[in-house]
DNA sequence: CTCATTTTATACTAACTGGTATTTTATTTC
DNA sequence: GAAATAAAATACCAGTTAGTATAAAATGAG
């Protein structure tokens, strides 16, 4: 944003950090679910008034898509990673498993997942930028794919697209179950039963 | 219910017939979600007043309930009887995704699943129902399978439960996926290839 | 006709929602 | 010190929620 360093601005001076309450509300709405999140009760856990909220933030369709933004920067951007590794199909594809199944901060579920699946709950802008970071998703499982293909790794009849479409799904539900409290080891068990079918001619 | 040819009663007669009111309930939290529909929108839509409803019903939760005891009796009986048909096991999976694939009533997704997968927002009765039916739909999953297993159908190394656990949140998935409007010539590809796991040694 | 009975509709409650108008407070600049 | 500025908090708005108190209406029984 702006220089963090700059000259104290002029009037009465900022208490509120908004950086530490777009964290609160990004693990807010994280943590239990979008729609079950008020802007009342952000203000109220952060100790802030609403006016000083909606100041930094404009409306809760702005907050609900910065914290959206934060989690891609923070936690998304680990799962690009991964698949953008380079590393073999069987091995990216055991990296993604871990990941689903066994990040503690996948215990509470995934807040991407959580807003597309209420999508139709959230503010415009929220959604296009839940549905921007879907494609990308799709695009990033599909150039993997793509790879693993060339390299021979994969090629039953499926499509690279439906493939990924596929791939992306399961990893989906798998966080979701796991959030659900689900049995870890069954979680994991059915997640690598459904993505055998990359590695199995 | 009460007998429906008995005597009239003694006071007022009623105008508001319950069982029409709980098919519009029902076909409501159906088709766009439990949690998107209000009593007062229902009531409205049904063109009763509030009072009525809750002398039928006693509560949000009753309303919601009664939905779902009546979307188990006519929809999902349907899929408990393809489970135990005693067809074999391909025969049944292939009918099971034609059900969640073809069937036009599950355009708009599963009611059961839509109340499942929003369950902390029900009401305790009607979630205490959600339970109940996930139960037996996992037991009927688990029987179908064990039969199979037994006639020599399918032997990989999953558990009958897992197995069972897994072909329900397939179809789940699928079902889900349809329902928000992916293409369902590609949810039929990914659900059969999610399910060809069953069908290949 | 009168009374008990039952259903009806109107109108209300208290709590919550997202959002804002208004005033108070703290600061820099002059 | 006075004016300008910006952020703060309080207190409100209109709308929605689930649920209900109350009274009107419509019937059968006596």
């Amino acid at each position: 944003m702006s220089d963090p360093e700059a000259k104290p601005a002029r009037g009465r001076p900022k208490t509120m950090n908004a950086d530490n309450v777009l964290d609160l509300a990004m693990t807010a709405y994280w943590h239990s679910d979008p729609a079950d999140v008020s802007v009342n009760a952000i203000c109220q856990m952060a100790g802030i008034s609403k006016p000083s909220l909606y100041r930094a933030f404009g409306s809760e369709d702005g907050l609900s898509r910065a914290a959206l933004d934060r989690y891609a920067e923070q936690v998304l951007s680990e799962m690009f990673a991964v698949l953008q590794g380079g590393a073999g199909l069987r091995e990216t594809l055991a990296a993604l498993i871990d990941f689903a199944c066994d990040d503690p901060r996948m215990d509470t579920g995934c807040l991407f997942y959580k807003m597309r699946a209420g999508k139709h709950r959230l503010g415009p802008e929220t959604r296009a930028r839940v549905d921007e970071i879907d494609a990308s998703a799709q695009a990033a499982y599909a150039t993997f794919l793509k790879a693993a293909r060339a390299a021979g790794d994969w090629s039953n009849g499926l499509s690279v697209e439906a493939g990924a479409k596929y791939l992306g799904e399961q990893i989906s539900l798998a966080i979701t179950q796991r959030a659900s409290g689900e049995d870890p080891a069954r979680v994991r068990e059915m997640l690598t039963l459904a993505l055998s079918v990359f590695t199995r001619p």
